[in-house]
DNA sequence: TATGAATGAGAGTTCATTCAT
DNA sequence: AATGAATGAACTCTCATTCAT
């Protein structure tokens, strides 16, 4: 995969055929490899010619690009929100992981999407740093919230980087797990987390103590 | 992906030349997704014509798919070589600790694999085993010595099993995310999840307290 | 050989390619046996890309039996000219004869191809079907015409399907015979079953009576 | 399909081995054409290894030439059996009749290889003889009884040779015609011929007048 | 006499991409 | 803005054939 030039919009917002093309080459690059994907799958999901994406995207390498890029500033977006509405450090982190639960799909499917491109042969600096602003913006709220929860004394001092990176690493194994098995209890490991997250913060929550969290819905 | 039929050794040991071909293709699957490897990048990575491929293997899955099981089952080896030589709870979870950290590269090949197969159209039994076998000897082996450590009073008494599988998941996590960022410090995020385990066993370690655990090398 | 599925424009009439390529197909297998006929043959033939027959047929196979119907559609028009044409049984029966002579190297490979389809390994229904037709309709003409001629005293009564019958497998015969020696002499063969027939059919016949009718014009 | 040199052997009889090979390759060859036929197919239908056949024969175009030479070498045998043990013309040209009847399959599975032959890019002289034979002999023993029973008044005075060739002809037409019908009955359409012959050689023949003659045991 | 391992050439097929309309 | 027709390059897979043993 040669990940190559930028769109025609450029810094615009991409026009509606240009969205709903992104929106059905995610679907199918969520689902499989990017090279198995095929320009015509993509075409024939929108009941489109398979010249017309050519039309909005340079090449197919193009189209993958910006769908991952789309996919990540819809996900900060989110973020973003989350850290606007709320003041309190705890109400602030109980929400950040219930969106995740609640959007365990898309994020698993920006999971997938970002390791097909990490492992596509060429690059682009544009993704690479999407990818990491990602990360870097994940990694921000969690500390802000801990660091928030610390300086009112709900929560142990820790050092809040580091841990909100073990959150964020044990969330992407969940979203990992969960591609491998597809029926991973996301949600369970969702609420293990954040129980050992409470211990380590020192935050005796209400509720749920104790629950032995079945992985596996079915066998 | 078509994964299909079995090889001809079929429980056998398998011929040299087909564990050659299986390491080659273990690299380069490892590297860029099952579709992007073709056929002539492995018997070009043997010296060997393509052809000679379809003398071992029935197709490219089939190739594929005993690689992901021959694959398995040499980590399988190693999980219960471990087992097998360490009675002591705390030294065998800290070899399997140390294992992970020396063998990263391997686990990481393998969760790969593993991911790409979980998204290939079509699937096998015997692959579907092999990785459900896999997570399971793990977390048999980590609640093993979890519970030899309760029984002997080094470790707090916590749910085994379900402590083992944030372990797995945490371990997933960090193979995962060491995908996306090359400069992701795999050691360090495996001396994390080791020091939130003795935590949460309540086992006071010695050592590398506090340690502040750098997650990337290089920016 | 296996033969699947539709083209595309199913009942409608082909486009002008998809004939030029179904024309092409048809002058190579009858010349050679349908593996013979490589995809790049007829491609190079109408000097197109390989690739432009996926885009008119699905297959190879899928041409070869649009070929073969194609063909025997052609061949049934004809059939049908002649019986609407001709009001006297003796006329009909005669310009029966000269058109078999005129055509012989179409229905020569119309037969060709038709005996490479009986030994496919899979068949259409279709395919089958229009075989079927073209055998019946054969038998269909040639029986009107004798019926007509038993009814005008023309003709002595005899069986007229029978007689269709072998008329139609000695035919067949001739086509063969012609396909194994090229310097078979198609002509007279037809001449002697002409003479059988009226024989049989105990019509005295103008002129041609007792030629020798050599059978092969080198030796 | 290039066919080439002669066999190890030359002139002698053929090792055991060859011999099956040859039995193996006609059952094949006749089902399907050359092309399909694989060397594999064949040596798999023997339980012997490719290369074996490659001891025997220089190539898959030798093999498939010495197949049909064999196989018309048997034919020939059976017919100067057929001449030397009848002196009674009609005899022997009823034990013809019912000769062809009972090796119908053979004689098909031979004219379906002969017509492969006969497309096939190039051509040996001894193969082209062989079949030059074939027809030869064919017409030979056929003109020989109709010769005899003329001398003997027992058949009108007729053209033995074109009789001869009708008979033949119209029977190449039997055997084509049920390699594209299965269920074409050609033991009727011998029958027919017969019937055909006798009327045409002035014979009142005993028995089986007027059958009507189904042609398709099924439809 | 027979085989397992290996190969070169080439087959059918697919796919991203282009271009005139 | 959208399409049908066309292509070049590449891919998987097959096959006849060889050779050392």
């Amino acid at each position: 995969m040669a990940v190559s030039a930028r769109p025609r919009w450029l810094r615009n917002d991409p026009p509606k055929r240009a969205k709903e093309l992104m929106a059905t080459a995610l679907e199918l690059f969520a689902r499989q490899d990017f090279t198995s994907v095929t320009i015509k799958d993509i075409a024939h999901g929108l009941r489109v010619n398979t010249a017309l994406i050519y039309y909005y995207f340079e090449s197919k390498d193009e189209l993958f690009r910006a769908t991952l890029e789309y996919c990540i500033e819809n996900a900060l977006c989110t973020f973003r929100e989350l850290e606007q509405r709320h003041r309190d450090p705890v109400r602030m982190i109980t929400a950040w992981f219930s969106t995740q639960a609640r959007l365990a799909p898309e994020i698993r499917q920006l999971l997938k999407i970002m390791l097909d491109y990490s492992t596509s042969t060429t690059s682009s600096r544009i993704a690479d740093a999407a990818i990491r602003r990602f990360y870097d913006e994940e990694i921000k709220i969690l500390s802000t919230g801990f660091r928030l929860g610390i300086r009112q004394n709900v929560f142990r001092p820790v050092n809040v980087t580091r841990t909100a990176q073990i959150a964020s690493t044990y969330l992407d194994g969940i979203m990992a797990r969960s591609l491998i098995h597809k029926s991973f209890d996301v949600k369970a490991a969702i609420g293990d987390l954040q129980q050992i997250l409470w211990n380590h913060l020192g935050y005796s929550y209400p509720g749920r103590r104790g629950r032995p969290a079945a992985r596996r819905r079915q066998t």
